[in-house]
DNA sequence: CCTATACTGAAGTTGTTACTTCAGTATTAA
DNA sequence: TTAATACTGAAGTAACAACTTCAGTATAGG
């Protein structure tokens, strides 16, 4: 597959698609088969597939195939670039984190 | 304009355009109006508005009309929601960084 | 060997996104 | 009161993104 970019641009593209995030998810708890993902989504496995370029590509997924089957697991050099650009960024929001308490308690996860 | 909506999928979707990007860097050197902003990015200012709805619609950044100017600020909901998507997800990954310190070094920002 | 499994790749469809143009409406300034 | 400024809104276009189908290839198991 192709190789990661870690570019930022990429890596917000990929995470904001609600199926990739939920690839994600499901990696953190252990590795998986691209057949294994498939699963519980109810997209075609070609689809999957595609996500998971999207994922590999920017650095978030690592994938590699033995025999006929290609595990798919978490790579943390994506979301630590992710993690950087918001430490980046962070400082300057915090300043005005005053009155924000009622907004993250009501929020959605 | 719109309100916010605060969920993490519309926040990366948001953050995922460049220029959307580049609008959140300017703004967090201080206010400025719609035309200001538009200035240094080569694009119509309805594209500029366009954009600004799309940040102000997911909590990334507030903006108000006084008179005929509409001043736009960083809000810091959007952001402190992308955070805490981060920090619910940083612990999975936090494991395998081991060898990551010389991806971080030849990463691009 | 033969069949099932686990993908892979090309190509097409549909919806969304980023952008444009153009024609407005308020404000402000002269 | 006129003209410039600062947007606003509707409508259209082109590119892209997410998905599909279908027709493969390679491996594994019986």
């Amino acid at each position: 597959m192709a190789k990661p970019k870690y570019n930022i641009d990429g890596i917000f593209h990929a995470l904001g698609d609600p199926v990739r995030r939920r690839i994600v998810d499901r990696l953190t708890q252990g590795p998986l088969s691209v057949s294994r993902l498939a699963e519980p989504l109810d997209i075609t496995l070609t689809a999957v597939v595609q996500h998971l370029q999207v994922l590999e590509e920017n650095g978030l997924v690592h994938t590699e195939k033995l025999g006929r089957v290609r595990t798919c697991r978490i790579e943390p050099a994506g979301f630590s670039i992710l993690e950087q650009w918001i430490r980046d960024h962070r400082t300057i929001w915090e300043r005005r984190l005053d009155s924000l308490g009622e907004l993250l308690d009501g929020k959605e996860k």
